[in-house]
DNA sequence: GAAGTTGTTTGATGCGGGTCAATTCATGAC
DNA sequence: GTCATGAATTGACCCGCATCAAACAACTTC
């Protein structure tokens, strides 16, 4: 792990995310000011569950999985976080402990903002508020339709629907990358690595094409009601 | 389904609401206002997913269990609600359209509160800003603590935990009445009802005692490493 | 290039828990 | 009390997926 200065693409993707382009200019100077930078590993612990945590994370570039550990051991992921997207919303206002354990799950850069600043400004602005009550109300949906997904599709089922988010409406058939490894990828679905594997293999039959991470798609339809 | 004015008692019970007490009165007074009560039958719906809502729902007695359909039909539940809790305040702030559906899981009364006025209020009061920001964070955790327990945990593991959570620290023994049905119970578990009953006789070799809806707990290590 | 490392696929096996069907148990209605 | 309805349990069966092991593939590193 190194610590860096922000960069100008950095500082970009700080200013993009919704709450910060609500603030008064000073504010975000504020933050700014505050913020840490710092390179990691794959594999590297950002931090674990339990540990006090008075930052908010907010990926730069890479990928930053959340997982809970098992009395034997055994790692549960809860979320991965792409380019653009806060870890730690919850702790910040709760009892600023992590909940789970955060990793790097490739070679990734993450800015630190100091909570206590930015709960503060959430108190002292609605328009912030109101911008991280709206991020909130998404995760909210997201783990929603997550644990929901656990629990009513089989593994082909969930790599469909995994798919299908990342079909442009209206296209019948279409390809992407990937944008993080297959391992990743299962444990997001709440899946070993074998079973995603068995899942595209299944999906083959209905014209899904799988060459390493790159997935092409030829019958819409077949894997909407699959 | 009928609908009703707010009793005393329940004025009480909304009035106690982490985020109500931080309103001026006035404020109170004029959401308070706007409520309407209604009554329903176990297995009423109260919304279906995708429903537009224009209300955050409290239940002020009785069980609210909110669930999403597969396409074959079968129900998942995402969150079971009692006395005290809010409902729908993620659609309050996204797109305001029910990511579930709500049914009453046995005799309730709810009163509907107007998500117009409280966003209007929110954006107004950082106070009441910052009790929905800690609402919905609590709201977060649990989430992740239901994913993480489904995702690790075994049908008796599950149970042991769920026992667990309702002992008062310290104690070696004790025992408690369920809140609700066994079924209800299964459903926000993740399990089927067969595989919770199955999970009760096994734990019963644990020392707990099962005898209707009364649980009681012999020796709490032997559950806590079950 | 060769050789090691890490990610991915495939096969064989076992366990957990869903489903169906049949009882048993509770709870009320009359 | 009897009967009826719904809840909870128990047994039999099966399917999905985790796990273990091994073969392969794709990158590094030298």
């Amino acid at each position: 792990m190194k610590t860096l200065r922000l960069t100008s693409s950095d500082r970009a993707i700080l200013i993009n995310l919704r709450f910060f382009s609500r603030l008064p200019r000073t504010a975000q100077e504020a933050i700014l000011e505050g913020a840490t930078v710092s390179t990691h590993e794959a594999h590297d612990t950002l931090f674990r569950q339990d540990d006090p945590i008075d930052d908010v994370l907010v990926v730069l570039s890479g990928l930053v999985r959340l997982y809970r550990l098992g009395k034997d051991g055994r790692e549960a992921d809860v979320a991965v976080f792409q380019k653009g997207e806060l870890i730690g919303v919850n702790a910040m206002f709760l009892d600023r402990r992590a909940t789970a354990n955060a990793q790097a799950a490739e070679p990734s850069i993450v800015a630190r903002l100091e909570s206590g600043k930015l709960r503060q400004l959430a108190a002292e602005d609605t328009g912030v508020a109101q911008a991280l009550l709206e991020l909130l109300c998404h995760h909210g949906k997201m783990a929603e339709d997550c644990l929901a997904e656990d629990r009513l599709l089989t593994a082909p089922q969930r790599v469909a629907n995994y798919i299908l988010s990342h079909c442009p409406i209206g296209s019948e058939s279409f390809s992407f990358r990937l944008p993080f490894q297959k391992n990743v990828l299962a444990g997001k679905l709440g899946l070993a690595p074998e079973a995603l594997s068995r899942a595209f293999s299944t999906l083959r039959r209905s014209g899904v094409v799988v060459k390493g991470r790159m997935i092409e798609i030829r019958d819409r339809q077949a894997l909407e009601q699959f």
